[in-house]
RNA sequence: GCGUCGGUGGUAGAGUGGUCAAUUACAACAGACUGUAAAUCUGUCGCCCUUCGGGCUACGUUGGUUCAAAUCCAACCCGGCGCACCA
């Protein structure tokens, strides 16, 4: 049993709010209110796999609940997944995942620590390996932890079922998940586990394993899943993230261009306004004589404020405002040097070359549509040129592609 | 192991000797309209070349038949299903 600690705040408030701000569902929710209650200092536990170079604000979610228990003097404990990333998580799949070799895994791993602080104090962070015990466990000790659980109980589970009734493949390694997760819980002796709420399986499976190894079964608090900029699934294969390191105005401009049903949503999962605010907005939305552009910028500076900060993000909204609202060109653009050796090639093979077109084909059918425009300040008055000609040789320019980008190409010699 | 069906572009899914760089849908991209929203309309959607023209690479892999193959044949690899084995 945890000790009573004198640094654990008991503020009821900030309770009642982490017991249902962006909650999907509490195992058990008394319980836990009755432990935040007590004084006593909980060990909350997160797991993280490093599945990818970078968090996004779904995997932010969880995250920021995390923060909450730990403003409230709380222990997090968060487990680098560095073993369970090879072993492939099947929670948000609903194919067979690819497992990831160590040296994508240590990759992925790098900047973890530095994205991670942009929410959590990660000095009072106890940061855990799962490799350090899982890589360690005997034949024994898994068949000793397979016997907790049935092969219905796994095939229960929603999308190992729709797999199995597709003839899709479930492999026994995707079964052994939960387990491992579970089993994570039993080392660090977690009082309560958060997650996603695609993780319930995974997480209740925590509760099983402590409780057969007699253990106090873990609460669990489940996070609402946020979905992607539009409206699907948040998946980094799908494009529609938004990742907490992203450029200020990248950042920016994700917001705006998301689905206006979402904006209650992040406002809820993603920013600490108050709930006054987030009613105030729902009425808001409500009024159709209000534009949810502007709340959606606001939204916007929030987020932008809260990963950089409140300058940078008012910045954001100038250039937001500047760019596409008055049809400027930003300040500070990409800007592409041409040494004696590119010179005096074509200025559509310089954008591919940059990455800035996947192909030639590309480029040219952008000419075709008039999307590739030169931009040209004379007298402090910007004109738009459009290129009409595929065969131009590189030249000083600044020029915009699609909508978006935007290119300053400077010969030097 | 035996039998059987199948493996096509980002996905789903047509095509079963030439008219196939491959119908269609979704996704994506661009243009118009907008609020860088949604919806709608239009166009594009393998790579490359100076062309409404041409070249190259692609339909699991490797060979073969043919003037010609995603399409036929063979072997191999992978998957589904049924049966057998495990009993």
């Amino acid at each position: 049993m945890a000790i009573k600690d004198t640094n654990i705040i008991i503020d009821e408030e900030k309770i009642e709010k982490l017991l249902t701000r962006g909650v999907e569902d509490i195992i058990n929710k008394e319980e836990l209110k009755k432990d935040l209650l007590s004084g006593t200092n909980l060990r909350i536990k997160f797991g993280i796999d490093p599945t990818g170079p970078k968090i996004h604000l779904g995997r932010a979610v969880p995250l920021r609940k995390l923060r909450e228990f730990q403003k409230l003097g709380h222990t997090i404990v968060l487990i680098i997944g560095d073993f369970t990333a090879q072993i492939g998580d099947a929670s948000d799949k609903s194919d067979k995942r690819p497992i990831l070799t160590k040296v994508e895994i240590d990759e992925n791993l790098k900047d973890y620590k530095n994205q991670i602080a942009k929410i959590l104090d990660i000095n009072k962070v106890e940061f855990v390996y799962n490799n350090d015990w899982l890589s360690k466990l005997t034949m024994q000790d898994i068949l000793g932890l397979s016997e907790c659980f049935t092969v219905s109980q796994m095939l229960s589970r929603r999308n190992f079922k729709e797999r199995f009734e597709n003839g899709k493949e479930i492999s026994l390694r995707e079964f052994l998940y939960p387990l491992m997760q579970g089993y994570d819980s039993v080392v660090v002796k977690a009082d309560v586990e958060v997650g996603g709420f695609d993780q319930l399986f995974n997480l209740k499976a925590g509760r099983v394993l402590q409780d057969f190894y007699g253990l106090k079964k873990q609460n669990i608090i489940t996070c609402k899943m946020l979905e992607g900029t539009n409206g699907e699934k948040m998946s980094t294969s799908i494009g529609n993230v938004i990742n907490i390191i992203d450029e200020p105005n990248d950042m920016f401009g994700k917001v705006m261009a998301m689905k206006d049903e979402l904006i209650l949503k992040y406002m809820e999962l993603c920013t600490d306004v108050e709930e006054e605010e987030l009613k105030e907005a729902e009425e808001f939305l409500k009024d159709k004589n209000n534009n949810p552009r502007d709340l959606k910028i606001k939204l916007a500076k929030t987020i932008v404020g809260i990963y950089h900060n409140d300058k940078i993000a008012k910045a954001a909204e100038n250039n937001f405002i500047e760019t596409f609202q008055k049809g400027k060109t930003p300040d500070n653009i990409l800007e592409i040097k041409i040494d004696e050796k590119n010179e005096g090639k074509e200025l559509l093979d310089i954008f591919v070359i940059n990455k800035l077109i996947k192909s030639k084909s590309e480029a040219k059918r952008l000419i075709e549509t008039n999307s590739i425009k030169e931009i040209k300040e004379e007298e402090g008055v910007e004109n738009e040129n459009i290129l009409t000609d595929t065969k131009v040789k590189v030249y000083s320019g600044i020029f915009k592609i699609g909508k978006k980008k935007f290119v300053k190409i400077v010969l030097y010699k």
